[in-house]
DNA sequence: TTCGTTGTACTATTGTCGTAGTACAATATG
DNA sequence: CATATTGTACTACGACAATAGTACAACGAA
């Protein structure tokens, strides 16, 4: 069982929940805390868990089953999809876009050290909690 | 003339203008782009720029007021105030910067990723760019 | 079958976000 | 002085976010 739960939300960042949480599962997929097939906690027991309601956490079921990404059983549970074909040769490599991530990646270091934080600490913090899902 | 390009916000990023113009500010301050005593673009001028609506910028200007970032003059102008010092003593580690750190790690990734750069390569271009850096 | 669980689909309510428009106050300039 | 510019304050409106509550549909298991 996939059971080391609780995404991180956070109610303050004026970010809507839903897309705080349904970056937080693509993280934790992405990054292997969650495999193919691991079942996802129920929309009811998520919602308490997080303290947020029931409709906000089906909301972003629902845009992940549209997107592909999970999978939804009526009286079963959500489980995590395998990723489609499309979504993994779609992607070219361009200048274009290594450039586009040194930009984004200066901008969250900037922001990061806004909060207090070096950039040695953020990489740390960032590889420790991408080598968690393997 | 002060700023001639405008700050960087999406329209279609689910976090609100508001947020995200303050903290393209923020960045341009941190960053040394604007610096202390610069002019920002005038509340209407930048909501030309920027393509949203003057209010929106004015509450942002009102909250960098609040927060002592900048200094508005009627009939002149807002500029960049110089750093208070409790801002830059008071700068603890505490458990909600954690937080933070980890939602906007999270937002982070999930951007790299639809650029379509795995979490791992992410680190890994993070991990040579501050070992450059330094 | 019955029962409980899970996802889905509504209604209703409250608060926020963003826009549009107007008016006013303070300042610089001619 | 008058005028334009800049920030501020306010109303109104539509859209969305989040909540609470209820009910229903599909599935597994007893």
């Amino acid at each position: 069982m996939a059971m080391t739960n609780a995404f991180d939300i956070d109610a303050r960042d004026p970010t809507p929940l839903y897309a705080q949480l349904e970056r937080a599962i693509r993280f934790a997929i992405a990054t292997g805390r969650l495999g193919i097939g691991d079942q996802l906690p129920t929309v009811r027991q998520l919602a308490v868990n997080l303290r947020i309601n029931a409709n906000t956490v089906a909301k972003v079921y629902a845009e992940l089953e549209r997107a592909g990404v999970v999978e939804t059983r009526r009286g079963v549970g959500t489980f995590v999809r395998e990723p489609d074909s499309k979504t993994l040769t779609s992607r070219r490599r361009t200048a274009a876009q290594e450039q586009r991530l040194r930009v984004l990646s200066e901008r969250f270091l900037a922001e990061a050290n806004m909060l207090g934080f070096s950039p040695a600490e953020v990489v740390e913090h960032l590889r420790r909690r991408v080598r968690e899902g393997e």
